[in-house]
DNA sequence: TCAAAAGTGTTCCTTCTACACCCATGT
DNA sequence: ACATGGGTGTAGAAGGAACACTTTTGA
């Protein structure tokens, strides 16, 4: 936890970032296992340091777990009860690893700072999983893609944060065109479909999907797409720029 | 400004309300003019203190500019420019104000506490205009309703916040059926389709707006209003609850 | 009984849904 | 040739827009 004396963080706010990844026809979230014993699953939070954008804040959170840059991010919602402290989180992170500290812990600069009262502007990302190499950060035991419809218990309220941020997504898919961007650079409608299915949990049927996608006109033929398949080759698109 | 002595209010960052008002086939704003030399006009601003949920620090601050508790609000977005400070604005105040300020004021903690990087929660109210009587807060000279179309220039990106704020406005609306909080207790359909009408700026067929609004089912029929002219008497409808 | 505005019903047109049909591909 | 899945066209259903018609009110 060093990493707070070098920085110039902003007090009392951070971010949370929850970030989307789709896979064989399974829509994933991208959650940390701390580095503690207990099990304490969290979603992918940072801070912000007094010279940055927010929006880049929440870009280099993303960089660092997942190496890319250029990453679709959304910011969703605030979350400010006033009771949003990692307070009780912390402390039964310190009663869980009490070997690993000594008893003057809570009277640390460090104990203060983070069990201070924080508000979290939360983001949701979406990413292609097969572009990236999920990297944990020093805080992290390990950090994994887990299905959105099976996530561990996570930390203090990152399961309501992952809810909203879900229905944010739902809300949003069609509004934004935004569904593209957990594909890779050229795909078939056939695996838009598949996310659309998999997000809205219901079918489509294929020929008036093909059309309802086609018809928001934000996407560009490409050449045909020869997997070897004993059928008719699906064209590529790529979203136009 | 001494407020800040008695308050325990979070650092670095503040809630900005736009707050809307209907009246006379006008939406308006709620616009307050600063109580310094030169003209300095903001959206209903204020901070948030320690043990305070930021919607209801958003409420407080409604509350003191309207009197009214129970104000529709909606959370829009984070303004987060790592250049967002009231520096600029607050030198060109003092500059334009210096007969009132000793060459000392920008060492004080005041100073640097105002014109340090804030991070901006953007809320938005709809308000019946005949509810309220909108009281200045203590650094107002006064407080106006303004005609969205005719606003004066705002300090700093209270422009841009306005702007986003209105925005959403027109994007909730439907999904939200919130526009039946800039009237009062009970309305006809009329007045809702002049709400519609000047906030997007087109004509509606009466007939089938009609339908549109009680298809929506969220609104109870109550009894005539007869207003004395000489035509059909219209029901008067309330939000069910 | 007339003008003005509210409320209801009907027709027409656009859009969405379901499905039939044809096309390309590899065995 | 044929099984498989992609692409296009079309008829029917549903939803929205335009407008005619009826009702209510006060003068």
């Amino acid at each position: 936890m060093d990493f707070l004396k070098d920085s110039n963080y902003i007090n009392q706010i951070s971010i949370e970032c929850v970030i989307f990844g789709y896979e064989e026809q399974t829509l994933k979230v991208l959650i940390s296992k701390l580095n503690f014993s207990g099990d304490f699953y969290a979603l992918q939070g940072g801070f912000i340091t007094q010279d940055e954008d927010i929006d880049v804040a929440a870009k280099r959170i993303l960089l660092e777990r997942t190496g890319l840059n250029d990453i679709y991010l959304n910011q969703f919602e605030v979350f400010g009860k006033a009771n949003r402290k990692r307070k009780e989180f912390i402390d039964k992170l310190i009663e869980a690893n009490s070997a690993a500290y000594d008893k003057n812990i809570k009277n640390s600069d460090k104990y203060l700072w983070f069990t201070n009262r924080f508000i979290s502007i939360g983001y949701y990302a979406l990413v292609d999983i097969q572009k990236i190499h999920p990297k944990k950060s020093e805080i992290d035991a390990s950090i994994e893609w887990h299905n959105v419809h099976s996530i561990p218990d996570l930390i203090m309220d990152h399961d309501e944060i992952f809810k909203h941020a879900l229905h944010h997504l739902k809300e949003d898919i069609d509004k934004k065109f935004n569904a593209f961007n957990l594909l890779p650079e050229t795909f078939t409608i056939k695996e838009v479909q598949d996310i659309y299915e998999t997000i809205f949990e219901r079918e489509y049927v294929r020929t008036n999907f093909q059309k309802k996608i086609l018809e928001m006109n934000v996407l560009e033929r490409l050449e045909k797409k020869f997997t070897g398949a004993k059928n008719k080759a699906p064209y590529l698109y790529k979203i136009k720029i």
